[in-house]
DNA sequence: TGCCAGGCGGGGT
DNA sequence: ACCCCGCATGGC
């Protein structure tokens, strides 16, 4: 199914993104799809509005059904252009595994996503790997068939909580295995209004926490991921056995106590951190990880494919 | 061929 | 407050 946008504004914020050192292509470019970065143009679709950005600062925001926000505050947002990382970046200059990731990723800001597919993204991490994960979000994106008409273009978008609901045995086909009952509930949740984004983000940190994780199947991982992702709160890391073997060998520390340690290291600045680590990492496998530490390697690396940096050039099928 | 992976919940102690 | 197991699926 296609959905037809309208043209709501055209933004240039050449001069934001110069002022503050923001690295478009970095940003555009992070945990993405080709569908939705080409090198060149980045699509974002959340709650109905589409927004299309090039790597000159010029973005674009189109009404695809709903449009609810400011659209240069939506924009401003998704891409984190108001963000200072720079009290981040004291930190990570100073850390073992962030040091050079303070330097070269310094113009990197995290790309927004809805709370909803937030949510889906770090359900499809649970209990395995990188590549099946971003597999996984892949084949559902394309089992649903949903899509938008930009500037003469179709881009494929996320299934909408209502077209899961609508459609739940799509999820099995999408081969998400037991994800999918998880995913389902989310969805019901959206559509039975008993989760709305905006109310929510206006509460404490903790109390957001608390109520993403009465949700079935959603623990403190999949919760603080998805604040970080659709909120812009990294006040909590989401840690994973991944993260916690990392951290625990290098700050060389008990495995148990890695959370505490890493908030009172990145404060306010938790999840971003740990999601830093994913992308300089290239999100290797532990043991390859743990190599490329010992050797220095904290860079991502061009021929690591699919990792973080890269995924958006790799065919996913 | 069996493992086991960027979690989680349930059931044990 | 711990520990331990099962879980769909795919990669090795």
């Amino acid at each position: 199914m296609v959905t037809r946008c309208v043209l709501v504004e055209r933004l240039d914020l050449e001069d934001v993104v110069r002022s503050r050192g923001i690295d478009l292509f970095k940003t555009f470019a992070v945990y993405n799809y080709g569908y939705w970065f080409d090198g060149y143009r980045c699509y974002v679709h959340i709650d109905g509005v589409t927004i299309v950005g090039t790597l000159d600062a010029r973005f674009a925001v189109y009404d695809c059904g709903s449009l609810t926000h400011d659209p240069d505050r939506l924009v401003r947002y998704v891409f984190g252009l108001d963000e200072d990382t720079t009290p981040f970046l004291r930190i990570a200059e100073e850390d073992p595994l962030l040091r050079l990731f303070a330097r070269e990723f310094a113009g990197w800001r995290l790309r927004s996503s809805s709370l909803w597919w937030s949510l889906v993204v770090g359900i499809c991490q649970q209990n395995a790997s990188f590549r099946q994960g971003w597999k996984m979000l892949h084949s559902i994106v394309k089992i649903y068939a949903r899509s938008i008409e930009v500037e003469g273009r179709k881009i494929p978008i996320a299934p909408s909580p209502r077209d899961v609901v609508e459609k739940p045995h799509l999820l099995a086909e999408a081969r998400v295995g037991y994800r999918a009952r998880t995913i389902e509930g989310i969805a019901k949740a959206f559509t039975e209004g008993l989760l709305d984004p905006i109310e929510l983000s206006r509460k404490p940190y903790e109390e957001i926490e608390t109520v993403l994780q009465s949700l079935r199947g959603v623990g403190s991982y999949t919760a603080r991921l998805a604040i970080a992702l659709s909120f812009r709160k990294y006040g909590r890391a989401p840690i994973d056995r991944w993260l916690r073997r990392i951290a625990s060998r290098i700050y060389g520390i008990d495995e148990k106590n890695v959370d505490t340690f890493w908030h009172q290291r990145w404060g306010s600045w938790s999840a971003l951190a740990s999601i830093a680590v994913t992308i300089t990492l290239d999100a290797e496998p532990l043991s390859r990880a743990l190599e490329r530490i010992e050797r220095g390697e904290l860079l991502p690396k061009e021929n690591v494919v699919p990792s973080p940096y890269t995924m958006w050039r790799y065919d996913w099928g």
